[in-house]
DNA sequence: TTGTTTATTTAGCACTTGATAATATAAACT
DNA sequence: AGTTTATATTATCAAGTGCTAAATAAACAA
């Protein structure tokens, strides 16, 4: 069985207890076990090597996933599922509190939720392979996150009584701070760059200025979508756009 | 030799020319249908397919590549290489141009060379697979970009005479910006999403709000690091940071 | 103890995949 | 046309890879 080479001296030591675990306890391990190894080579990465890591012979995993590709299932729906609490949503739109202060609060408890290597990479990961996952998280921040910011930022610029909806241009302008925040934990934890900025005081950074124009921004886009979202009839004349110097290059 | 069930009638039109290439052309033809597969499947994808896709066999590769690994790294250096352009500074700092114009005009001409579905997708699977390249070309970024980005904006905020270097803070400040926009690239080009409002749009929009909430906050960021860069002498209380109410969630 | 159940391992199949050597063949040069 | 040169293909190897069936051993019940 064992290699003969193993001195008899070590069988008391050697001697490895290999417990039997229950199958719900074993396959957690697997999937825990799954999603580092995962997140860290992509889903490339073969069953042997996880199975070796999780110390346990390569076969049993197909005793709890019948194919690679449900184990990688599980691990994309371990990792996306419930990592979107709803209190921040009441949290965002409690207006005891400065918006500066909730914005800051809710980047907080979103990092840890979601800006982990863990989650990050296999977001990534998982957006390259096939995005409709990626998709469908986007759609939720869209559905839940970004109307609540849009809304408490229009209050927050005194815009009190819009009438028509929030609008795609008013929710590229969060964007634009998601992003800017996103990028940091990619550039954190993907790429391994050093921060010399904690992640905490550049939010604050990033919140005071993204608040700071709004002021004067915000207005102008809410104002803009009403009239423009659609093709607001060719009126203009052509060469509105930016024609700024060609000459470079 | 061949399947017999080809019917000799085909003959006349199957008689398929196969053009022999020359040496360098067919390096290259190799390198560009290399890019596109690899940025399409990611770097595990096979050497067979990638040479089917060519319209060459899969032992041909070996003749202009050493091993996979050798293309792999002529795929890194062809597409991280050569996508700065110098010109950029210059027009960063053209202050002829208000600084507004400026900014839009650069990201203009910055997402045309790198903001491309292939450019991006080897980036971000080069940055999961092993982060030292896109680390190499962040410092880039960081070497070339930033100061001068900084620099524009500290004489576009009246900061003219700031003895002391740009800092981490305001490096950092300014990749809000950048982040913003590249996560924009990022949820076209990668994750498909539909953008509702064009790139340029979103680029002039959050250029805007990037520099009107400068005016107010980028003073204090550059005043904030002259002294709080470096560990300043541990005079202050220890409770100065954010201790925003913990009470939720 | 003995038997039953089932988690876990051993052994191995069928296929893939990077890589190589031998062979064929198109172009270049007498 | 005949010879040479180097491009391109065919055939194939060895290691890797997902997956399976049978053997083994731990837990539990009689």
């Amino acid at each position: 069985m064992g290699k003969p080479a193993a001195s008899p001296t070590k069988s008391l030591t050697a001697k490895v207890v290999k417990t039997r675990l229950s199958p719900a306890e074993r396959e957690r391990q697997i999937v825990d076990g799954a999603i580092a190894y995962f997140a860290e080579v992509g889903f490339s990465g073969q069953t042997r090597e996880l199975s070796k890591r999780l110390g346990i012979t390569q076969p049993l995993l197909y005793r709890y996933f019948s194919s690679k590709q449900a184990l990688v299932e599980r691990v994309y729906q371990t990792v996306f599922q419930g990592r979107w609490n709803p209190e921040w949503i009441k949290l965002l739109q409690d207006r005891t509190q400065p918006l500066r202060t909730r914005l800051i609060e809710f980047y907080r408890q979103y990092s840890v939720a979601t800006y982990r290597p863990d989650w990050i990479r296999i977001y990534m990961y998982a957006g390259l392979a096939s995005p409709s996952l990626n998709q469908r998280y986007i759609k939720l921040i869209k559905r839940e996150l970004m109307p609540v910011m849009c809304q408490e930022l229009r209050h927050y610029c005194g815009l009190h009584d819009v009438p028509h909806k929030i609008s795609a241009q008013e929710m590229e302008f969060v964007w634009g701070l998601h992003g800017g925040v996103f990028y940091y934990a990619v550039r954190h934890h993907v790429y391994h760059i050093r921060m010399p900025v904690s992640f905490m005081t550049q939010v604050a950074c990033s919140v005071d200025n993204f608040l700071a124009g709004s002021i004067s921004t915000y207005p102008r886009v809410v104002a803009a979508d009403s009239g423009l979202a659609k093709p607001p009839a060719p009126k203009k004349r052509i060469a509105r756009t930016q024609s700024i110097s060609a000459k470079s290059v």
